[in-house]
DNA sequence: TCGTTATGAGTGAACGTTCACTCAAATCCT
DNA sequence: AGGATTTGAGTGAACGTTCACTCATAACGA
C-alpha cells in the first residue's frame, strides 16, 4: 500500500474528528460518527490511535503547538507592542479563516489540557515571550508577565469566543483594534522600544 | 415529610453535584456518584429533576445567575473605573472563597451556556451595563462596549483558569492589581467621571 | 518479466461495560 | 390508615473496543 493512501485515511480520520470535535465537543463525538464522516471503519482507527482519547489528546497537542509556532511567526519582529497588535488582528482572522479548528481549540481546552505533556511550547509561552521582551527592552509595564500574557490572551479569547457563540454579533474584523488598542494601552509604556 | 428536609435534600445534591462537576466535568460524572455523594437515592434524584441534563442545565443557570448578581454588587457604585477594579479583585477572591463554584461554571460553560435561555441576565452583560455608565460619564473610552466589556472578563477568566489549572503559581490576590491597572490604564479616559 | 508470498491497513459484526432512567416495594409522616 | 416520598435492583440502549478475516500492494525468487 502506498504511503499516500496511508496518509489519507489519517489525514480523513483527523480532519472529520476535528470538525465533530468542534460541534459536539469529544465526548458527544461517537466513533461511529467519526468513522462514518471520515468514510473509514471504526476499526480502522484504532490502527493509527489507540484509543479515542488518545486521538482527541493528540490531535489537540497538534492543534495547540502548531497555534503557537503560528502565533509567533504571525507576531514577526519589532517592538513587543506591534507584535502583539499583530497577534491579536492574526488570531481574530484566524477564527474566520479557519473555525473548525477555533472551535475545536476553545471546546476542548478543559478536557485536553491537563493531557497536555509538560514542557510543549504552549500559545501562552509565546505570548509571554514577547511580553518579557517588551518589559526587557522597555516598552512594556514591568509587572508579572504570566499575569500580563493571560491578560492579553483572555482578552482575545472572550472576544472569539463570545463571536463563535453568535452573541457578539459585530465582525470580529472590526473589533480587532477596538481590544489591540486597549490592550496596548494598558501594557505600552509609551517608550518605544 | 418537612419542607425542610426537602429543601436539605436538594441542597445536598446540588452542592454534591456542583463539587463533582467541577472535578470531573458533567458528561463524566455519574448519577450514581452524585447520588451516594450527596446521601440519597437514585430515583431520589428524578423527583427534583427531570434529567442529568436539566440538573446540570439548572444548576448552572442558578450559579450563573447569582454570580451576575454578586458582580453588580460587588461593583457597588461610584465611577465606573472604580467599579471595575473592584469587579477584579472580587472575581479573583471569589477563587479562593469557593473554587468549587468558580471551576464548575468554567468547566461547564461550553456545554452549559447555549442551554441557558435567553433573557437571562448574565455576568457578561453586569460588565457591560457598568462599561457603558462609564462611556456615558466619559471615564472609559469610547469603542464597542460588547468588545471591551469581553477584554475585561477574558482577562479575568483567563488569569483565573490560569490559576485552577495550576500554572500560574503567584496567588491570584497578588495579581489583582496587576491586571487591574494594565485593564484600566487601556480602559480610562483618565478624565473622572 | 511473471508467478508466489508477505505485509498490514481496512472491515464490521460481536462483545462487555457503562449509564441514565424506571418502578414495584418499603418507609415515612400526619 | 393512607398519601407522599425514598429506595436500589433492574432495564435496555448506547458506546468504546476487539478480532478474525479480506485484499490491494510490495517484496521476492527464478
Amino acid at each position: 500500500m502506498s504511503k499516500d493512501a496511508r496518509n489519507d485515511a489519517r489525514n480523513k480520520v483527523r480532519d472529520a474528528a476535528i470538525a465533530l470535535f468542534a460541534q459536539k465537543g469529544v465526548k458527544a463525538t461517537t466513533i461511529k460518527d467519526i468513522a462514518r464522516a471520515a468514510g473509514v471503519s471504526e476499526g480502522a482507527l484504532y490502527r493509527h490511535w489507540a484509543s479515542k482519547e488518545e486521538l482527541a489528546a493528540a490531535l489537540f497537542a497538534a492543534e495547540y503547538t502548531a497555534l503557537s509556532h503560528d502565533l509567533s511567526a504571525a507576531a514577526g519582529g519589532g517592538p513587543a507592542p506591534q507584535r502583539l497588535r499583530r497577534v491579536v488582528a492574526w488570531a481574530f482572522g484566524l477564527v474566520e479563516a479557519a473555525p473548525d479548528r477555533a472551535r475545536f481549540l476553545l471546546l476542548s481546552q478543559h478536557d485536553a489540557l491537563p493531557l497536555v505533556p509538560d514542557g510543549l511550547e504552549t500559545p501562552v509561552d509565546a505570548v509571554c515571550a514577547i511580553v518579557g521582551d517588551g518589559i526587557a527592552e522597555g516598552s512594556i509595564v514591568d509587572a508579572d508577565r504570566e499575569a500580563l500574557a493571560h491578560t492579553v490572551i483572555g482578552a482575545i479569547v472572550l472576544n472569539i469566543q463570545s463571536h463563535v457563540y453568535g452573541r457578539q454579533t459585530a465582525p470580529l474584523g472590526a473589533l480587532a483594534d477596538t481590544v489591540a488598542d486597549a490592550l496596548l494601552r494598558g501594557l505600552s509604556t509609551g517608550k518605544g522600544a
